[in-house]
RNA sequence: GGGCGGCUAGCUCAGUGGGAGAGCGCUACAUUGACACUGUAGAGGUCAGAAGUUCAAUCCUUCUGCCGCCCA
């Protein structure tokens, strides 16, 4: 290996990134086959919506999967990170309306084949665009195993869960509350909808008693849905409206009586005590409904307009029909927009005397993360999975010990979730993804098969036609995903891949998905390959820009790493910026460039050691193999220790997830440690002989530790130096037994930093321009410590002469080193030094003279505070002593 | 309403029951055998407020205030 005098001085991201990843690709480092001699790392990455582009909360979520796959790879495991896409229905479905819009089509004109059609077609041409993101970002999932959730293996998988579970009787059809979007036309879950703050009004409106009396006042933020009231509630504590429970009161223009009823979820202080109930437009009045047993009438459709009343629940034509009798007076409103009826209701209630005031209110509107449209909870029959059942055993494995959340308070937020389960609604109106395994007979008989040919077979068996028609709905996006880490892998075929990578080990997520993915995953992965689906969750912090933006949910507020950060800082400059920011127990990540830029100055810092390394006369040697130890100075012991610290340093960092940790121990090693003190170290003469091995020796295993977060330029400074394999993504995890530590001398070595420091403050003060030499006397007794000597020398840019005197061991005598200066300014210095050294041993002394500190602090901690003092006594001491030796 | 997180230097954030830290920014100086994408030195903080526990609190407990998130 010879010196490269001709590496740039500036380290180019640009150049060396591509490069190095289409290296990788080629040498196929990112792939692995199942290999049950070595424990397995399996991560299942989180599947990108094929909608999705690059933000920030991508990076914050996928690189710490790529750093953990890295490391656990050069552990020597059987280490592998699965990636894949989801299909995103509803949101992929969104774009493409829009997209046939431009071309004047609709879905319905388009028909479901053509549609779908175009979908894939979509899907082909801008699909793979987070894909490209993950390469020049330098993540090196396994490619070859790509999967994608409308796949047909595991569309089988799909339609397997689907059809066990109805046959277990753990799905099920019904009318409930839906989260309807009137413009996508179909159910949304929870997820999918967003509340945000809007000004409004509160109505307050008179219902008059039914025995003609003042009745009530109920206060409204939707006055619309008031034709489909069909009680009024109020707390049963409410003393305002005793009397009144149990009588009617009738509602205005239509004059229908209905009963004021007592319910505990009636909140007294909002409004005036009294709400309306309107079970089919609204989660709490549906609720109230259910529990006494009120009839359902629903007044707004599908399409958002108002809609003569309709039932869609279970009522009998007695409970129907004084409902609609109504119709009539409902007339003028039917066929309006459910905004436009609102203000006409308003104007007619005022007209009428009904209106008594109209507030100013602020609340919060659910709206569509997807169309933006304002949700419409709905009555709607929907396929639904009955979770109790699949929720219990997902709590047990987690109060068992055999999930664990990082941070641990996940964990509480999980159970908390998994407790208080709803029935999941799984069915959307939408034909991108997988249709239900669903049939009907032209009487409506359900028929749940894995194929058409199936349920042909079955009708004609049970019902004696084969004339069926398919359900056109499709699935929840999450159920499939919720399949994902077994799915993935082959599931339901008992694969290799199955045996040996299931559990996975590790789910990197974020928090708004715990209960939405993670949970749902625990479920059916423990119903259906009978184990959970990885032991541990991490939950990485949101993303918000330095305004407190959330980064990922709308695309104004995002940073886009592609066109950002990676050309400014590089692939390796980005991630380490990223995850320099990672704190375990915040979170919140408020996004702050400057870090990237630091990394990005980091990786040209650490490229100059390489420089100078390369450039050394005494050239590189052949192998990354240290001197013997007696050869090895005082500076060469203390780096080694230093770098064995380090690498322990970051070694418990990624075991416990702590990037930001991690991160730092690097940054504080590579810049400081070894930049700023080493290599400066290697200057003085008495270094020549080891200082090459030992910076291509500490630069090497510094590299791989660094190498899971900065992939490319360790590998570039790594292929520089004497190394041994093809590629530092295969190489192995610095083994610190063979990372000598030298205690005692890096001990030493830290107090010749000290006294450094110490003389370059002085010279600072003194006005000795760098470019000069400053004079410092050593005591005679340190002359034997030559590595000591001349690194002060060295570093401090000193000619030392030496003065009679100097006990105590090495480390005293190296503190006994001393600037000349200027007698005045000299003087003045130690005056100073004297004031805080007699502070700082008053504090001592007081400290110790305390009776309750010496009996009852631990003796560790009285013993230091008196070695404390003995040290600030015995500078104290020199320090007089010069100061009386410059009267003189 | 219930739960959770945060408040430390101008900014973004580490940190610890026992002498307050980093980076950036700022000030001054410097082209010293790799590095100006640099180096050296410096200024800058009642660790949100109050009470408590303790020999000792920025750290533990409680309360208050403000900011943010989740669930209802």
């Amino acid at each position: 290996m010879t010196a490269r005098p001709d590496l740039p001085k500036i380290y180019d991201p640009a150049e060396v990134e591509p490069r190095l990843y289409a290296r990788s690709l080629e040498m196929g480092v990112f792939h692995e086959e199942p290999d049950p001699a070595r424990p397995p790392f399996i991560i299942s990455m989180p599947p990108p919506n094929i909608t999705g582009r690059a933000h920030l909360g991508t990076g914050s979520t996928f690189t710490p999967q790529d750093v953990l796959t890295r490391y656990h790879r050069m552990l020597g495991e059987n280490a592998d990170w699965l990636p894949g896409q989801d299909h995103a229905a509803i949101a992929t479905e969104a774009v493409l309306v829009r997209e046939i819009a431009k071309e004047g089509l609709t879905r319905a004109g388009l028909g479901r084949e053509k549609f779908l059609a175009r979908a894939w077609e979509w899907r082909e041409q801008y699909g793979g665009a987070i894909n490209e993101a993950f390469r020049v970002l330098g993540f090196g999932p396994d490619w070859a195993r790509e999967r994608f959730t409308l796949d047909p293996g595991l569309s089988a998988a799909v339609i397997k869960v689907f059809v066990d579970l109805y046959d277990d009787g753990l799905i099920y059809r019904g009318t409930r509350l839906v989260n309807w979007d009137p413009v996508a036309q179909s159910t949304l879950s929870d997820a999918e909808v967003e509340d945000e703050e809007r000004d409004t009004f509160l109505w307050h409106i008179r219902y008059r008693g039914e025995d003609g009396g003042d009745g009530l006042v109920i206060a409204t933020t939707r006055p619309e849905t008031y034709l489909a009231d069909v009680a009024v509630a109020v707390h049963p504590n409410d003393e305002r409206y005793a009397h009144l429970i149990g009588t009617n009161v009738v509602l205005p223009i239509v004059e229908r009586a209905i009963p004021v009823i007592a319910d505990d979820a009636v909140e007294p202080e909002f409004g005036t005590g009294a709400v309306k109930v309107t079970p089919a437009h609204d989660q709490t009045d549906y609720e109230i409904g259910r529990r006494h047993d009120l009839p359902m009438p629903t007044v707004i459709d599908f399409d958002g307009r108002i809609a003569a009343p309709l039932w869609r629940y279970d009522e009998g034509p007695e409970r129907r029909a004084p409902i609609d009798a109504q119709a009539e007076k409902m007339a003028p409103y039917v066929g309006l927009d459910r905004f436009e009826a609102r203000s006409l209701i308003v104007d007619d209630l005022r007209v009428r005397g009904a209106l008594v005031e109209v507030k100013p209110y602020r609340t919060k509107l659910p709206l569509s993360s997807r169309t933006h449209a304002v949700i419409e909870p709905l009555l709607s029959l929907q396929w639904w999975v009955k979770t109790q059942p699949l929720a219990e055993p997902a709590l047990a494995a987690y109060r068992a010990g055999r999930i664990t959340f990082v941070p641990e308070r996940f964990g509480r937020t999980y159970a908390a979730m998994l407790e208080n389960i709803r029935d999941w609604n799984i069915s959307r109106q939408v034909w991108w993804g997988h249709q239900l395994p669903v049939w009907y007979t032209p009487a409506d008989d359900v028929i749940v098969a894995h194929s058409e040919d199936q349920a042909k077979r079955v009708a004609r068996e049970r019902y004696g036609t084969d004339e069926l028609r398919r359900d056109p709905d499709t699935l929840d996006t999450w159920f499939s995903s919720g399949l994902w880490p077994f799915s993935i892998l082959g599931w339901p075929e008992r694969t290799p891949e199955l045996e040996h990578w299931y559990p996975n080990q590790v789910m990197v997520t974020s928090r708004d998905i715990i209960f939405l993915w993670v949970a749902r995953m625990v479920m059916l992965g423990l119903r259906f390959v009978g184990e959970i689906p990885f032991s541990t969750v991490f939950i990485t912090p949101l993303v918000f820009d330095l305004h407190g933006r959330k980064m990922s949910k709308s695309l104004d507020a995002a940073i886009d790493p592609m066109t950002d950060l990676v050309p400014k800082y590089g692939a390796d400059g980005t991630r380490f910026g990223v995850l320099r920011q990672m704190r375990l127990d915040s979170q919140e990540l408020r996004f702050d460039e400057r870090y990237c830029d630091e990394a990005k100055r980091f990786a040209t810092k650490l490229w100059n050691a390489l420089r100078y390394t390369s450039a050394l006369p005494e050239g590189l040697p052949d192998a990354a193999v240290l001197p013997a130890a007696e050869k090895l100075t005082l500076a060469d012991k203390w780096i080694l220790t230093e770098l064995r610290g380090c690498v322990e340093a970051v070694t418990r960092a990624y075991d416990g997830f702590a990037f930001g940790v991690a991160a730092d121990a690097l940054l504080q090693f590579g810049w400081y440690t070894l930049c700023d003190w080493y290599v400066e170290a290697t200057k003085s003469t008495g270094q020549q002989e080891t200082r090459a091995a030992v910076l291509s020796f500490v630069l090497n295993a510094f590299a791989r530790a660094m190498h899971p977060i900065a992939p490319f330029v360790t590998e570039e400074i790594w292929l520089a130096l004497p190394h041994d394999g093809a590629t530092i993504v295969t190489a192995s995890w610095p083994d610190v037994a063979e990372i000598p530590s030298f205690p005692a001398e890096a001990d030493l070595f830290r107090s010749v930093i000290e006294k450094v420091e110490q003389l370059r403050n002085a010279r600072s003060e003194w006005g000795i321009a760098p470019k000069d030499w400053m004079r410092v006397e050593i005591p005679a007794t340190l002359e034997g410590e030559r590595d000591a000597v001349e690194a002060i020398a060295t570093l401090a840019r000193a000619r030392v002469t030496t003065y009679a005197g100097g006990d105590g061991g090495a480390r005293e005598r190296i503190l006994a080193v001393r600037g000349v200066a200027d007698t005045a300014q000299l003087r003045e210095r130690y005056v100073r030094e004297i004031a805080r050294l007699e502070s700082e041993v008053a504090r001592s002394e007081k400290k110790l003279a305390n009776d309750a500190f010496v009996a009852k602090a631990s003796p560790e901690v009285v013993d230091g505070e008196r070695v404390k003092l003995t040290e600030y006594r015995r500078e104290l001491e020199r320090s007089r002593a010069a100061l009386e030796a410059l009267h003189d």
